[in-house]
DNA sequence: CCGAATTGCCAAAACGTTTTAGATCGCTAA
DNA sequence: TTAGCGATCTAAAACGTTTTGGCAATTCGG
């Protein structure tokens, strides 16, 4: 008994290696590698013949072998913690096209794992010392987030979606949640409104307190009393229960709007509205932030919620493009800040509704000084709102450079 | 000149090799590895020694390396189409998450691509010529799918998720799409329903095609018409535009139920029903797919809708299983068939709806002959139905052999 | 006390690439 | 004539593991 573990038998099937391929040619595996991968001290001749030769062989070199020699994976790590439901998270999808797509489009693919351990940086790590990934994406970051700690130390390349204060010097792909909500709730404040619910996600995640900071910034600005917008908070990281939570904002009946943190709860509060006997639009104003989830269908409520436009997949896009520019080019970090577009209906419907007075909308004002195509724009009608097919991509934002 | 590219330094972080750990304790290399893999020929205390210093100085193996050396990368594949916006599909997310905890149990991880050629296999053929993957995760089968045809012609290891009836000897895990709605629609006629709106998904896809032929059937056993139910197709694979497609279901105003295909569709269509001026459940029967999305909140509609439900989340699980069996142990192929239960309101609310003679439900005749579990379950009212916190993993269900 | 079995360890080969550092050859310029 | 040079090509050394086959030393059975 000289070992207790057995080994699987190899595969019969024999795939075609560089040397095979030498044999075939007559060539040395030298000149087959440097003639597929394009360096210029082959002759022109050989190198087609090569490539012919790989072409109807289908030879493909092993990306094992390839992986150990230049230290190079071409893949990116993205681990999820497996709790809370989170891996369900309808906003991650959205993410996830974009990362993929912008990926594929750069000859990376995506690895992908479950962090089950209670220490949520130690598969990081081991990805690390295996060196099993180029870089990671870091999504949700909490206040102090351990991960970007390790990642710093580490110096593996990452970018976070999303901020956090503690660190500096990382990558992130970010919209202004702070200036997006402090010009929201400014714009229902200034339409009149006296009582408004901020149903927002959880606010041990950094988003969501920006978003939280945002609204207090607008009330500080117009010294009024915090009580004026009652913050009801989803235990969901992103936002989920929307109906649940709409009806406690209901049990405030001078409450005359009501702002989402995500559309799928915007939605969900809609049923809830309803129920109560209120009409959305009408007896109660409604505006969400609306991150372009491509299966949750605002369409029938285009003439009823004002919104606060984003795209995910732009950010998953924009997530990869930083990556591969750490990885290929430039680690130094960067930070890019996504566009938003304001879509308002006039006066977010204040007319009729019991304790406004008619206003002309105002939104925007202040905290988008930085953020040039964020720039809130008003219109009257929402367009483009159907979800018929594939959305254009947006174009993926523009830089801004970290303070040293 | 001597080549036109230029490769990136080396990063100057050295990690620990095993080389280096054999120095450290006046050992070979050989010695180190067998230790850390638990081969008996090593006696306990070097053993010892060896696991303590792999531990302090944080040495893991190469996953390259080991990946060259073993022929076996420890890694899944799973390549999606990036048309059609199919990407951002809830359902998918669903799967991915029962894929990734299991996968994760065995010590795997997903590798994640998009296709982006119009040839489908083209970026499977690459994949398995490169080494990249153990096995692949196949979704949403066509009739006749390319996939299916390169993977058992490559011999690669791989699992559908639903079934195609061109090919025989693969895995695959699936729920009775057939039997199930032949059940539902059954259960509806028996309740006296005589004219049904059927809203399915893209019948392209043999999930909704077997669903359509299972409609099929329960009308052939009755000697009713095909008029009886009305068909309407998502242009989304896996079933979204619930609105539009339930204003044309309520076109028809003899119409008195509908069967939705998917949760998403049966909860968009809430807002056309409404519109319409009837109420779901008391003017118009509700009955619909329920893949337990985990965001998609039917708990305000517990009352209202009958349903069919099956874990996605299981199926990822059991997805993995299967693929860990035929990498691990015995590649021959297993269909594993996912349960289902039914949650039928009492006579699918039939009584006092026009067109209908109160009858009692009898769902489930038929079609369910072999899946024990999936056999249908009435209940009076839906428990368990809030989407509080996790949901509990539901057992894989149960293999079924392939016929040789 | 001797041969055989067992225990604990190791050198070297293999995995399939890329890259380094030449080697060869014909041509040109001095 | 020959040194130099450009154009092509290649042998060998990495990359960091696992596994094979074997070698000593120790224990054991008789």
């Amino acid at each position: 008994m000289s070992k207790v573990k057995t080994r699987r038998p190899a595969r019969p099937g024999t795939r075609m290696t560089i040397k095979d391929l030498a044999q075939k040619l007559g060539l040395s595996i030298t000149t087959i590698s440097r003639a597929l991968n394009g360096y210029s001290d082959v002759g022109e001749a050989t190198r087609q013949r090569v490539i012919e030769a790989a072409r109807t062989t289908g030879y493909r070199p092993n990306r094992n072998a390839r992986r150990l020699v230049m230290q190079r994976t071409h893949s990116f790590g993205w681990i999820r913690t497996d709790s809370e439901g989170l891996f369900a998270d309808p906003h991650f999808v959205e993410v996830f096209a974009g990362v993929l797509r912008a990926a594929g489009q750069h000859n990376y693919d995506v690895t992908f794992a479950a962090e089950r351990d209670k220490d949520q940086t130690e598969l990081y790590d081991r990805y690390i010392r295996e060196q099993s990934v180029d870089g990671f994406i870091i999504e949700l970051p909490r206040p102090n987030d351990p991960r970007i700690t390790l990642l710093l130390e580490a110096g593996v390349p990452f970018v976070v979606h999303g901020r956090e204060a503690r660190h500096t010097h990382y990558s992130w792909v970010d919209v202004d949640n702070r200036g997006l909500f402090r010009a929201l709730v400014g714009a229902m404040i200034d339409s009149g409104h006296k009582r408004i619910a901020f149903i927002n996600g959880d606010e041990t995640y950094c988003y969501a307190l920006e978003r939280r900071i945002g609204v207090g910034e607008a009330l500080a600005e117009r010294d009024l009393p915090p009580e004026t917008v009652r913050v009801l908070n989803s235990r969901h990281p992103m936002g989920m229960f929307g109906f649940q939570l709409t009806q406690q904002a209901l049990e405030d009946k001078k409450a005359t709007a009501i702002l989402y943190s995500s559309s799928i709860m915007a939605v969900e509060g809609q049923a809830a509205i309803a129920r109560s006997g209120r009409r959305a639009g009408r007896d109660i104003a409604v505006a969400t932030m609306d991150d372009e989830l491509r299966y949750v269908d605002l369409s029938p409520y285009a003439n009823i919620f004002s919104f606060v436009r984003s795209s995910l997949h732009a950010a998953g896009q924009a997530i990869v493009e930083e990556l591969v520019r750490q990885c290929e080019s430039d680690p130094s970090p960067h930070g890019t800040m996504m566009p938003a577009r304001f879509h308002m209906l006039p006066g977010l419907k204040t007319e009729g509704l019991p304790g406004t007075a008619a206003a002309p909308p105002a939104p925007g004002q202040g905290g988008m000084s930085q953020a040039p195509s964020g720039r809130p724009e008003t219109s009257k009608r929402c367009s483009n709102l159907s979800l018929t097919g594939e959305k254009p991509i947006l174009s993926p934002g523009w830089k801004v450079e970290l303070p040293d």
